[in-house]
DNA sequence: TTCCAACCTTACAGCAGCCTTACAGGCCTC
DNA sequence: GAGGCCTGTAAGGCTGCTGTAAGGTTGGAA
């Protein structure tokens, strides 16, 4: 899951870079509004963590133009104490949540999680495709209600096919959910790991299956 | 278990973080409200001692912005004789006891234990992995429930990880509780501790075992 | 059938994360 | 002060993950 993350101290960007990604979130993070726009109009993140003291224009109007295109992106602000008016204006333009620095990251992740699991987000209950699951709050696999131990990667490409139970991944959505802007991929990264994805669940007994649907992407499904 | 107190007392916080220390509880002592502000939204405190005539401001407003947040943490005001007002606004407030200066240290360890052992608080009824189980009341670990001798911090490292029996406890969680805000760790501290308190189980016979998930953090359970 | 593009499979090098060991300093006890 | 234990640091080794490349296989179009 993959998050974009607006803040121009880098400091700061450092310590939630490190923290969501301890979490299980991958970010990708950028320091101005027009990296901001750039990055929110080719990927597809889970949610927004918009910083409103910005150096090249006001935060608060990529919350706008998000919301004019009835984009529903969870966004939680960041605000420097005080700046009350920036809160409220916020939230009036459709920010979903709020937090004044300084702040504690336990507590940003627990807003982060609460926003994720609104209804339609994308934390919930444990997604399920045959006898294989897979936890959404904790991150992890299960095979007949065994967890089973994946790679950072494998688990990232398993999420995403099983959120997208039923329809086509293609493997360009794989590889911005994984690479999100910060790296090229120069290869057949994604192909490796759907293979071997496929061997692990495989040899656990799982009796989902990734299918490969030629030029399109992967779908994951039971059996056949 | 860590503590924050917050005291501008030099003398008296000396000689708390003395006390506390001898009773098996490590503490971060500031002198601010700045400094709690941070403290707090940066480590995971069992408690909060708390005094109220800070230089810097009011100590009540660091109630109130933990308990707006739904932070549940103990807190134990200290308040200056005749400070009736203080306290009563305090528990108002939602602050869990208080004590007049001056009072017995051991007065304070007594009501400190007391918080701990309220319902979901951090004392209570023993823990159990397998054949080993901790002793929160005591603080000690037992294997077929005979008690095993462990370093100070060997024991943190466990209780840490009992306490979160199931799930992944990261490294910088464990850092934080070890290490709080007063010392930096420049090395790999917690793999040492890891590996000893892993040595030690296995020397004596545990059962359980703590289990390294790659790029994620340890966790403890049964056997395999 | 032939050919090409898409995909699969395997192998491998580099690397980060973790393990293990050794050691020096601090503290406590005797 | 001698000895012992605990603590934190450092260094080196090991393991498994990651991304790349190269060659094989499959499916579909012509």
């Amino acid at each position: 899951m993959r998050l974009l993350v607006i803040e121009d101290n880098d400091e700061l960007a450092g310590l939630l870079a490190q923290g969501l990604r301890t979490a299980g979130y991958e970010s990708d993070r950028f320091s101005s509004v027009e990296d901001a726009r750039i990055a929110l109009s080719t990927v597809s993140y889970a949610a927004l963590i918009l910083d409103l003291g910005l150096p090249d224009g006001d935060g608060l109007d990529v919350l706008r133009e998000l919301r004019r295109r009835s984009d529903s992106i969870p966004v939680i602000l960041l605000t420097a104490r005080g700046g009350l008016d920036d809160r409220v204006s916020g939230l009036k333009l459709g920010a979903d949540d709020y937090l004044v620095k300084p702040f504690a990251l336990e507590e940003l992740l627990a807003r982060i999680e609460a926003q994720l699991r609104r209804p339609g987000q994308l934390l919930g209950a444990s997604l399920k495709v045959a006898n294989l699951s897979f936890d959404t709050r904790e991150r992890r696999c299960l095979i007949d209600d065994t967890p089973q131990p994946l790679s950072v990667r494998e688990t990232t490409v398993l999420e995403h096919l099983m959120r997208s139970k039923g329809r086509v991944v293609s493997k360009r959505q794989l590889e911005d959910s994984i690479f999100g802007l910060s790296e090229d991929v120069g290869s057949n990264a994604i192909e490796v790991y759907v293979h071997r994805l496929r061997k692990q669940l495989s040899e656990k007994g799982s009796k989902a299956q990734i299918h490969t649907i030629r030029g399109v992407g992967y779908l994951i499904s039971e059996d056949q």
